[in-house]
Formats: structure tokens, C-alpha cells, sequence
RNA sequence: GGGGUGGUAGUUCAACUUGGUUAGAGCACCGGCCUGUCACGCCGGAAGUUGCGAGUUCGAUUCUCGUCCAUCCCGCCA
């Protein structure tokens, strides 16, 4: 074979006169009849080489019949091109390789899409031939990217003392949590493995052993519904340490993230990010994940109400609801049609039951539920969420869950409407003091917010009987321009306290013993105080890459149905194979 | 589980609102011409079960229902 002595993005003037050899895919043609010029693509570059009939008439009659996607090999000679030939747009755009051999490895069928284009194809179609997708340059910087990020992060981590360490793909289910993939077992007739949804026993059970810092870039699976952050596997960075407390965690956790922002992208983040608490988190922006980059903060506006003629918002409160409003700056121009599309927007998927407003004028405020507001409170609601002229107030009234959710649907929608987010800023934050627990309405019990082995802040420990709903926990995330990039805790070390968790959240000594037996057994035997996080890689990428879809950072990832097109899993198997793991279908009655 | 959007040559889209002649265009593909292009250009050609199934109708790409797939969102995701 023709072996290249140079790949496709390196060729410069200064070459000019060497002999050469590339390898590469033909990406572009461009046929002059006698001459024709070719961009010959790998990895690395493009690189044109022209086959001249006059002066190499072998070479010109086997790229004749060539195409787009061809993978060939040239031997020929590097020449500087005719000045007024240069491609300044292109590295390589100084010379020409005129070729005077060719080698065909392979020629490729009409490619099923444009590959210099992605936009060329739809995505269920892109994702089909995810391989040829991965041609574009795009993907290819994308992975680069994706790569790069690991290796800072294991050099970082490695540098800091941690040690990486494997852990079981195959485990047990676990009870609580996200649906777990099953695997059947094949030697013990019906029972199961789990695949991970993270390796959060094991971490745990690596820092009894005394491996006081541990990590490892881990891939973890959860059989849940997908959107365009959520993929059924995902990569994570997994982190678990032993003497330390929160503050510790958040400093590495920051130190990384600045180190991944400033050595892939050339950001740099500041040297401590904001700490907010989940209640305040939840108060200004409505949720747990808040996009920071710009205001529009939620406003309380009970106040108000209890001052107005708004019987609506009135019994709302009265009923242990909330009001709560947020300024939309320079968007009383909103027309009746806006405002009614925003209004179904936060009726359609935040269940709300409808968006009051009020525009404001020149000290005064108007139209929508204006009316039922007297002068002096319209001046002091001015005031006091700082409404200029222009601007419309949007208020929700309703349950705590329904304000929340609604209001920060509603303040991403407008800033996305208004162009209020500047792309070039990054709002890193973490958000601390999660509640341990949250109250299950229908199973009428209380959940683990974040997992069952999260500590409680001892801070509270007093009211860990009396009123578990408000005990903190010692839990933490870390968030990026709105998007949950990480989070962690630090975990309950004492098989007691463990026990007692177990009890807060109903799951009795039996089950708990069944399930976490292992991990509670080994808290009997020397427990380090221990906490750790874990970090969203796909998350982080898709930020660093500037994508809005983890899809676009993984090199083959599934559909929102957890279909890989390309490979048609999952599929069917033998009866044979089921017979092998005592399995048997059950098909649903039609 | 629920809602929004989309599905028409290999591909990206148009025609559908108001059902009616032969379902059009760009790129790709095939053939021809062209010696400095880099979105090369020019001439010609082939290419369609309009996702699938049913219904309404004299007639359905178009209207209705169901279904499948993709995508975005709600629920869900310790």
C-alpha cells in the first residue's frame, strides 16, 4: 500500500518540492476536464491535489471515475500554487500536491448524506450512519474535545493523589433510585444483575478499604425517559474521598472545573463560585438549577395581593399557596397573542392555571389584573421589584410546586425570546442544603432526596423525628449556565445513623439488610468519614462544545426511545438464548 | 403515561391552507463538455408505494382516525 508520509493538514509552502504521500478521503471534486482538483480529507485537514491529463495521464484515468468518500492513496509532488490561486482560508491553502500515483482502498456507494454538510440530513437520518456522521468535522472536533476533557480530568485527579479504580458493571438492583437495566443471570435461574447507576456502594466501600481518594470516568445506566441531556448511558466522574468535609468537596470540585474550562476552551472561570442554598435557589429562580446569567429573579408578591381586590390570588394564599411575579424588562409591547402563547406555555406543561400581568407606564400599572390593585400598592410594587417603564409583570398564583416550576419555565422562555442570555458567558454556581427528605404523596412516605446515604447536617439532628421534612442534608450541586453539571454528599458513616435513615424513609431492617447489607456490614469495621461527587461528562462536553444535546458528545448514542438506529438495539433474540437464562416472553394482550 | 412539532426522489425541502392535468427544485448520482478550481461552470438524464394502516370521496400527498418513527417538553430521572 502507499503509506502516507504526511497527513492531510500539515502540507505547507515550505514543503513545496518533496515528494509526498497522503491517505485520505476524497471530499470534494472538482472537475475541469484534463484537470482536476480533489480535497483529500482525513483527520487532520484538507489538502487539494490536482491530476493533470498532460502530465500524468495514468493517475488522471483513475480519479476519472472517482468519488465523493473514496478512500485513496497519492504519491506526488508538493508545489507552490500560482499566487492568485492561494486559498488563504485554508491551512494548506498555499500548495497543491500534483499527483503523480494513485492507490484506491476502498471506493464508497453514493453516500447516503452530505458529510461536509451535517445539516444535510435530518438527525434520525445522520444517526443511522452515525459513522459517516462522525466524519463531519463537527463530531470530529466534538470527540477530540471529549477526549481532551478526560485527560485533564485524570491528569488532575492523578496529580491531586486519587487513584482510579474499576467497579462491577454487573451489580445488584438497587431499590430506590431510577429503574435500573436488568441483566438475567444464566447460572442462577432467575435472578438478576443490575447495571450501575452509579458506583455509589462501591466508592463507599473503596474508602473503608482506605482508598482515601478515589475516581474513576465511569460509564452509569438508567431506564428512564431521555431528553436532550439525558441518555440511558452516560459517562460520569466519580469521585469519592475520606476526612474531609463539604468545603473540600466544593474546592475540588471547583479547582476541576476551572481547570477543564481553562485548558479546553480558554475560559476562565473565577477562583470561587457562588454558593446558594436550595431554598433562596428556589425563591429567586424558581428551581434547583438556576440559570444565572441573567436577572429576572422571581419576586415575592403575596404582599401585594393581601393589599388588593384579587379575590383569585387571595384564596390562593389563603389555601397555603404562593404569589410570586417576575419583571420581564421592555416587554409591555407584548401583544394579546404573546401574552396568550406564554400563557399556554406555562399552562400546557407547568399546569399552571393561567399568567396574570401588568404593564407598566410611566409610574402606574396597566391593563391585565391591574384593576384590582389600588395606586399606592401599584407604586409600591414598582418600588420594590424595580419595574421600569415598558416593563410587564407576569404573576402566577397557585401551589408552591406549580409557582416554582411555572416561573422559571416562564423567566428561560422569555430570556431565550428576548435574547436577555449573552452566549459568551459562563455562570457556574453551586447550590447547597438540599432538605434529606421529601414527602412521597402517593406512596405516603418520605424519599431520599438525593440517595439514602446522604448525611444529614448534624445541625439538625434535632429534628430528625419531629420533622424530617426540614432537616438539611449535607448534599451539594454544582450548576452551569442552568444545567445540574455534578453533585454529591457527604455520606452517613455510622451503621447506626445509617439504620435510622433506613427507618425515616420505610425501608424496614429486613430490606435493608437484603439490599445494603454489605455496605452496612463494612461501616462496622473502621468507616472513614467520607463524601464525594460526581461530575455529568456528557453534560460537561455538550457545555464545553457549545451544543444543546448530549447526543452531539457521544460518539453513538441512542434516540429518545433508547433505540440506537444504527445497530437496531435492542432486538430480538433466540428462544435458545432465553431458554439459557430461564427466560420466557410475555407479550401483551392487543 | 401525557402534550407540541415533523415524516413527500438517496438527501434537504416545495406542492397540502381551498382534494382534481404528468408531485417540483437544490445537493448527490449517471452521461457529455470544460486546464486553476476551492459552493467551479455549462448541457442532458435517471430517480417517488408521499412512513404504515383504515376511513370519507367519483377522486386523497392534501381531509379524518389509528399506528410507527424522530425530536422538544411535562411526568419520571435517589
Amino acid at each position: 500500500m502507499l503509506k502516507r508520509s504526511h497527513n492531510c493538514g500539515e502540507l505547507r509552502n515550505e514543503n513545496a518540492g518533496q515528494e509526498i504521500v497522503l491517505n485520505g478521503w476524497i471530499s470534494k471534486r472538482r472537475d475541469h476536464g484534463g484537470l482536476i482538483f480533489i480535497d483529500l480529507r482525513d483527520r487532520y485537514g484538507k489538502t487539494q491535489i490536482v491530476f493533470n491529463e498532460e502530465l500524468h495521464e495514468d493517475a488522471y484515468k483513475q480519479i476519472f471515475r472517482l468519488g465523493l468518500e473514496d478512500v485513496i492513496g497519492v504519491k506526488g509532488v508538493v508545489v507552490a500554487r500560482p499566487t492568485e490561486a492561494i486559498n488563504s482560508e485554508m491551512p494548506t491553502g498555499e500548495i497543491d500536491v500534483e499527483v503523480r500515483e494513485i492507490h484506491v482502498f476502498n471506493e464508497a456507494e453514493p453516500m447516503p448524506f452530505n458529510v461536509n454538510d451535517r445539516n444535510s440530513a435530518s438527525e434520525d437520518h445522520r444517526l443511522k450512519f452515525r459513522y459517516l456522521e462522525l466524519r463531519t468535522k463537527e463530531l470530529q472536533a466534538n470527540l477530540k474535545l471529549r477526549h481532551e476533557s478526560a485527560q485533564i480530568t485524570r491528569q488532575f485527579l492523578h496529580d491531586e493523589d486519587f487513584i482510579e479504580v474499576e467497579t462491577p458493571v454487573l451489580m445488584k438492583s438497587t431499590p430506590e433510585g431510577a429503574r435500573d437495566f436488568l441483566v438475567p443471570s444464566r447460572l442462577h435461574e432467575g435472578k438478576f444483575y443490575a447495571l450501575p447507576q452509579s458506583p455509589q456502594t462501591y466508592k463507599q466501600l473503596l474508602m473503608v478499604s482506605g482508598f482515601d481518594k478515589y475516581f474513576q470516568i465511569v460509564k452509569c445506566f438508567r431506564d428512564e425517559d431521555f431528553r436532550a441531556d439525558r441518555q440511558p448511558e452516560f459517562t460520569q466522574i466519580d469521585i469519592e474521598m475520606s476526612f474531609i468535609d463539604q468545603e473540600d468537596i466544593i474546592d475540588l470540585g471547583t479547582r476541576l472545573t476551572r481547570k477543564l474550562w481553562s485548558e479546553t476552551i480558554n475560559a476562565e472561570l473565577p477562583e470561587q463560585f457562588p454558593v446558594l442554598n436550595y431554598y433562596d435557589a428556589l425563591e429567586m429562580y424558581g428551581n434547583d438549577k438556576p440559570d444565572t446569567r441573567f436577572g429576572m429573579e422571581l419576586q415575592e408578591f403575596s404582599e401585594f395581593v393581601q393589599q388588593s381586590e384579587f379575590y383569585a390570588f387571595k384564596s390562593v394564599l389563603d389555601n397555603g399557596g404562593r404569589v410570586k411575579a417576575i419583571v420581564a424588562p421592555a416587554c409591555a409591547k407584548y401583544s394579546r397573542k404573546i401574552i396568550d402563547e406564554l400563557t399556554n406555555f406555562v399552562k400546557q406543561y407547568h399546569n399552571a392555571k393561567g399568567l396574570a400581568w401588568m404593564k407598566a407606564g410611566d409610574n402606574v400599572l396597566e391593563g391585565g389584573i391591574s384593576k384590582f390593585f389600588p395606586e399606592t400598592i401599584q407604586k409600591d410594587i414598582i418600588e420594590n421589584c424595580k419595574v421600569n417603564e415598558g416593563d410587564i409583570v407576569f404573576i402566577i398564583g397557585d401551589d408552591a410546586k406549580v409557582v416554582f416550576s411555572a416561573l422559571s419555565a416562564l423567566r428561560l422562555e422569555i430570556a431565550k425570546r428576548e435574547n436577555l442570555i449573552d452566549p459568551n458567558v459562563w455562570a457556574p454556581l453551586w447550590v447547597v442544603d438540599f432538605p434529606l427528605v421529601e414527602w412521597n404523596e402517593d406512596e405516603k412516605r418520605w424519599d431520599a432526596l438525593h440517595h439514602p446515604f446522604t448525611s444529614p447536617n448534624f445541625k439538625d439532628m434535632d429534628k430528625m423525628d419531629s420533622n424530617p421534612g426540614e432537616v438539611r442534608s449535607l448534599a451539594y450541586d454544582i450548576v452551569m449556565n442552568g444545567y445540574e453539571i455534578g453533585g454529591g454528599s457527604i455520606r452517613i458513616h455510622s451503621a447506626e445513623l445509617q439504620a435510622k435513615i433506613f427507618t425515616i424513609l420505610g425501608i424496614g431492617d429486613d430490606e435493608a439488610q437484603e439490599k445494603f447489607g454489605f455496605l452496612m456490614n463494612a461501616f462496622k469495621y473502621g468507616a472513614p468519614p467520607h463524601g464525594g461527587m460526581a461530575f455529568g461528562f456528557d453534560r460537561i462536553v455538550m457545555l464545553l462544545a457549545n451544543c444543546t444535546q448530549i447526543r452531539d458528545v457521544i460518539a453513538f448514542p441512542k434516540t429518545t426511545s433508547a433505540i440506537s438506529l444504527m445497530d437496531e438495539s435492542p432486538a430480538n433474540v433466540d428462544e435458545k438464548q432465553l431458554q439459557d437464562l430461564h427466560l420466557e416472553i410475555i407479550r401483551a394482550k392487543s
